[in-house]
DNA sequence: TTAACAGGTCAACGGTGTTGTCATAAGGTG
DNA sequence: CACCTTATGACAACACCGTTGACCTGTTAA
C-alpha cells in the first residue's frame, strides 16, 4: 500500500462511485468542512464522509494519504477563505490589525474545523501567500528581518491560538456555557473582600467582560508593543529603553 | 449504568485487582499523568491505563463517570501543582513572566490535559486562588480596576490559549512534526525570490525560530505593553499618545 | 457468623483509522 | 470499433477505541 495517492495533476479517469458520485479532492474537503460545520467535530471521520459522500471509505485514501493529510488540506482551505477576503491599505498596524481580526473571526465562524487546524504547518499555497503577506507588511513598516520574523511569529500564532480558545468557547453545549457564567455570577461576585479582596474590588469588571473574546485587547497589546519597538528602532539606538 | 461512581468519601471497601492494585482516584490520576509523560499523549486511553494499572479498564468508570471526567481531575492537578511552586517576589512584570512561563510549561508537560481544559471555568479553589494574586499583582502595579481586569483577561487567555496551541503541536506523532519540520526546510526555503521575497529574504530567520513555541515572545510583548500604559498613567495623561 | 453490597471482571456493542486484495470502467491506441 | 492497461472504487479484515450491562466475590458492619 505504498503509492495509494496519486496527485491531482496525474488523475486522468473520473469514474464515479457506486451512488453516482465524481470525487475529487475538492469535494472531499468541501464535504467534509460542511459536516463539521452541520454535525460538530466529532462528526469527521472518515467512515462518516465516505457515507455524506456516498463512496467507501477506503477511496478517499486515494486522495489523502491518511486523516492528517485531509486535516492539512481543510486547513489551507479556510487560510485562503480568510486572506481572499483581506485588503492591505499601506498602514501596517491597521492592516495587521484587521488580518487578526478576520482570522479570528474565520475561526468562529468554523469552530469545529479551526480547532482541529489551528496547529498546524500546511506548507500548502495559502499559507505561503498568508506568510509572504504578513512579512511583507512588518519588513515595509521597517522591522529588521529578525524582528519581523519573531512578531510575525507571535502575531499568527495569537491568532490562531485565540481563535481556537474561543472556538472550543463556543463549541461548548448550551448548559456548559450557561453553567459557566453562572459560576462567574455566584462564585466570583461572592467572594467576601476579606479573603479576597482583588476579586471583590473588581466584580463588576470582571463579570462585564467575561463573556468577550479578550482577543482584540491581546492583538492590541501587541500591536502596541511593535509600535513601541518600532519607535525605538526609529530613534536610532536599536535597543530597547531601560525599565 | 447510572450510579457506578461513588464519591470517594463515601468509599470503604478497598478490594484490591487480581493483580493485587488497591485503586483510587489519586492512584489512577498519578497514573494517567506518568503515561502521559512517558509515553506520550497517544498512550492515554482507558484500555492501556487500565492496563498500566494491573486492572481491567472498565474498573476505572467506578471512579470516573467518563474520560473526560478524568481529564478535568488531571487539569485540577495540574493547576495546583503550577500554582504552588509560583513565589511572587514584588516586580510585578517579572512575576506575571514568570508564571505565564510556568503555566505554559505546564501545559506543554502534559498536553492531552491542557487542550481539554483550557476553554472552561472550574469555580475551583485552585482557580480563584489563580485570579485573586494575578488582579492582586496588577493592582498592586497601579493599574485601575478596569485596565487591570483587561491585561488580566488577555494575560490569562494568552497563557491558555498558547498552551492549548502548542501542546497541540507536541501532541503530534513523532511522524507528522517531522513531516512539519521538513515543510519548513524544503517548502518555505526553496521558494525563490522573485515570487515570495520576503520569504526569502528571511528564511534563515524562519527556520531557525521555527522550533520553538512563540510563547515567550507574545508575552514580552504584553507585558512591554503593559508597562508602557502603566508608563503613560503615571505621565499623568491617562491617555495613550497619539500616533 | 452472616448478609449486603462496593467494587472488580467479563463480554459485548458499535465505533474508529487503515490496508491488502480484487474488480471494473475509463481512456488511449490501433 | 475493439483491445489493453491501469486508475480508482469497493470489500473485508485488523487492531484499536470508549462504554455498559450482568455477574461474581471479598470486605465490612451488625
Amino acid at each position: 500500500m505504498s503509492d495509494r495517492v496519486v496527485p491531482p495533476a496525474a488523475r486522468q479517469r473520473r469514474r464515479p462511485t457506486k451512488q453516482g458520485v465524481v470525487l475529487s479532492a475538492e469535494l472531499i474537503v468541501g464535504t467534509a468542512l460542511r459536516l463539521i460545520e452541520e454535525h460538530g467535530a466529532d462528526a469527521l471521520s472518515v467512515r462518516r464522509l465516505g457515507r455524506a459522500l456516498g463512496a467507501d471509505p477506503s477511496s478517499l485514501y486515494r486522495y489523502f494519504r491518511h486523516t492528517d493529510d485531509l486535516m492539512l488540506a481543510i486547513a489551507d482551505e479556510l487560510i485562503g477563505r480568510t486572506l481572499r477576503s483581506w485588503r492591505p491599505t499601506g498602514d501596517w498596524a491597521a492592516d495587521l490589525r484587521e488580518l487578526g481580526l478576520r482570522m479570528h473571526a474565520g475561526a468562529l465562524a468554523h469552530p469545529r474545523a479551526a480547532m482541529l487546524s489551528a496547529h498546524r504547518v500546511t506548507g500548502r499555497a495559502h499559507e505561503i501567500q498568508a506568510v509572504e503577506s504578513i512579512l511583507g507588511v512588518l519588513r515595509r513598516a521597517g522591522f529588521p528581518d529578525p524582528e519581523a520574523v519573531r512578531i510575525y511569529h507571535a502575531f499568527v500564532d495569537q491568532a490562531l491560538a485565540f481563535g481556537a480558545l474561543d472556538s472550543a468557547g463556543t463549541a461548548l453545549p448550551r448548559a456548559a456555557r450557561e453553567a459557566e457564567a453562572e459560576v462567574w455570577r455566584t462564585t466570583y461576585v461572592r467572594l467576601p473582600a476579606e479573603t479576597h479582596p482583588h476579586i471583590a474590588a473588581t466584580s463588576r469588571h470582571l463579570v462585564a467582560t467575561m463573556r468577550a473574546s479578550s482577543y482584540p485587547a491581546a492583538l492590541d497589546l501587541l500591536l502596541t508593543a511593535a509600535r513601541t519597538r518600532l519607535e525605538e528602532l526609529r530613534a536610532g539606538t536599536g535597543h530597547p529603553r531601560p525599565h
